[in-house]
DNA sequence: CGGAGTCAATGAATCGGTTCATTTATGCTT
DNA sequence: AAGCATAAATGAACCGATTCATTGACTCCG
């Protein structure tokens, strides 16, 4: 025999066929919306359902179908804001889709992310988003090409023929940059996060890009990378500052670190506009609405995660679509009072 | 027969018996690490298991066991930063008790909540938290009492015998109100959120029990309930600012709003601290760095999300634990300099 | 009127681990 | 050496819904 966890007897299709009086069978074809049920037939059937109060179990429907319904999303640290936006928008149509939303974060490590695509696996999650703290790895690529379901990258550079959804960082930080030269700076100093994800490479790739435009060269002891955090930035900021020879402007390209960035320079007793031009790498309140207000990159979180969950459906449904395929949101710049002419 | 899904084909427990040779069960005891295996037998088995690349199906171990090792969360709208730290820190909890967290939001609609609890039972969910809408809805109630798995309420109101965590949000509110009676104002708007739900409804009363500690009525036309977006609060600060007898301070107890009363500030050309004092009941980068920095109501969302996660755990582990338990983290008011002694 | 063809309904087999009554092996005692 | 106790391993039954080959009922047509 086998009794498992003194379970609270819950009501089972069998108990719903011998209540209406059916085949199990037919129960579960009214469950399933199976066309060949007479009417009458369903109709005994739902009002035994609702007699008795009956609950299909996901759980065994998965464990005969070989999917969950699930679809997991793994952020590398869902404590950044407008992070949430994207959440938000995919599990809403992730919802609308009859999927439930399983979240994790990664920590951006490597080894976790590894595990989490174990585990995805092993609960028969039916698709993957996801961000990669290093798209080279070497164990995640591997890991990535065992997955038996479907992997979207979120924000991440081409791996195999995974879907991707991204932003246009690169033309987002060209744009910033040359706004700021275009104003005379030539001591620009650039905070970016981890140059192993997209991202930040991009961004950097921008900012190289608006230089080599300008005929100039960058001075490479003006760009910080690793910032990942509010406080990396109010480091990276105040050392920045001490420098002999200081920037005239900062490019905060990292997200959510303009907080620390300013709390550094209102520490040093540098002005905003006046003392050093600022240029934020993602928008928020606090950018909008700083003494001065800061200029920034925005693009759409909320349309990319409507983006990856859309997709992510289609490539889950097995149409005939070609692999690999890639969507980037624009990114614009929201020019304001925090970056001003270079008075040399 | 029956021939689901084209499965890829798995290795099983059978396999991995076959491999090693021996019984299904010793596999089954091996992967759950019961004591009565010889460490012989169990290396042979995990040899076995490393030789397939097996990887136990999460979803038929759910069947059996009748639980599925899922936690929901369910808020009323993940786009609010403050939660995501809650959020953050109770998945960590719960995946480290090796736990997955599942993520709904309600959209703060009574329907949904319930909805989502049948979701959550169909997936046989051990255990749930969550915010309501509204702590009376008879539905909601109806449901929560019917749900088999234990729900902890995220800063909501006593339910039955419920576990709950909540912030102290009436000793914060008392806190500001009188720290602005204190500074001589009178006049003081409220921006409040949904009084339907514990949150607004505590700051109400920690507002009210601080007039009446000064022994004075508030005005209620100076209250704005209902205050749920930035948005909101932005149409209220313009139509409190538009009044007659305009406020001399603004208390914009409503998470995550203080940025769209700003706004409004801004547009009017109201000076912050001069023209008004505005206290924030919540603290944010925003506030801090304002210009003036914003007085706020600040406390530890990611404890709460600690505590959220382990009370969950113990209440799942069938602990004979009183029922009801309620934690409250307390809430402090930093003073800025937005919040100035009313030169009337 | 009989046989072919439709259409509903049936229920046993199945998905992949877990459990426990049973069997087999081993150790200990006298 | 026999008897008993203990420990390890076995494998059939089970969790609950789905599927499909089969049965039964009914229709249609020559």
């Amino acid at each position: 025999m086998s009794s498992p966890a003194p379970r609270s007897q819950t009501v089972k299709v069998k108990d719903v066929a011998r209540e209406a009086g059916v085949a199990v069978g037919t129960v579960s074809r009214v469950l399933n919306d199976h066309p060949a049920v007479t009417r009458e037939l369903r109709e005994r059937v739902e009002r035994a359902m609702a007699h008795l109060g009956y609950e299909v179990d996901v759980t065994a429907q998965s464990m005969r179908a070989g999917r969950s319904r699930l679809v997991a999303c793994a952020i590398r640290d869902f404590d950044i804001p407008r992070f949430a936006l994207f959440i938000k928008e995919a599990e809403a149509v992730l919802r609308e889709a009859g999927y439930t939303l399983l979240l994790a974060s990664t920590t951006n490590r490597p080894d976790v992310e590894i595990a989490l695509l174990r585990a995805f696996r092993r609960r028969r999650v039916d698709g993957v988003m996801m961000t990669l703290s290093d798209e080279q790895h070497r164990d995640v690529r591997a890991a990535l090409s065992e997955a038996p379901m479907p992997v979207l990258l979120i924000d991440r550079d081409r791996i195999d023929a995974l879907d991707r959804v991204t932003a246009d960082h690169r033309a987002g930080a060209r744009l910033a940059t040359s706004h700021l030269l275009g104003l005379g700076h030539r001591r620009i100093a650039m905070l970016v996060g981890d140059l192993k994800a997209f991202p930040s490479r991009s961004r950097l790739e921008g900012f190289r890009a608006a230089y080599a435009g300008a005929g100039i060269e960058p001075d490479p002891r003006l760009l910080r990378d690793d910032v990942l955090s509010s406080e990396h930035a109010y480091r990276a900021t105040a050392s920045l500052m001490s420098l002999a020879e200081p920037p005239t402007a900062l490019f905060v390209a990292a997200m959510d670190t303009l907080g620390g960035c300013l709390r550094a320079l209102r520490t040093m007793g540098i002005l905003v506009g006046d003392g050093i031009s600022v240029v934020a790498g993602s928008d928020s309140d606090l950018a909008e609405l700083y003494t001065p207000p800061i200029t920034a990159i925005a693009w759409d979180l909320a349309a990319m995660g409507r983006h990856a969950a859309t997709m992510l459906l289609e490539r889950m449904r097995g149409d005939e679509i070609e692999r690999g395929r890639g969507l980037t949101v624009p990114t614009e710049l929201i020019i304001r009072g925090s970056s001003r002419p270079f008075a040399g």
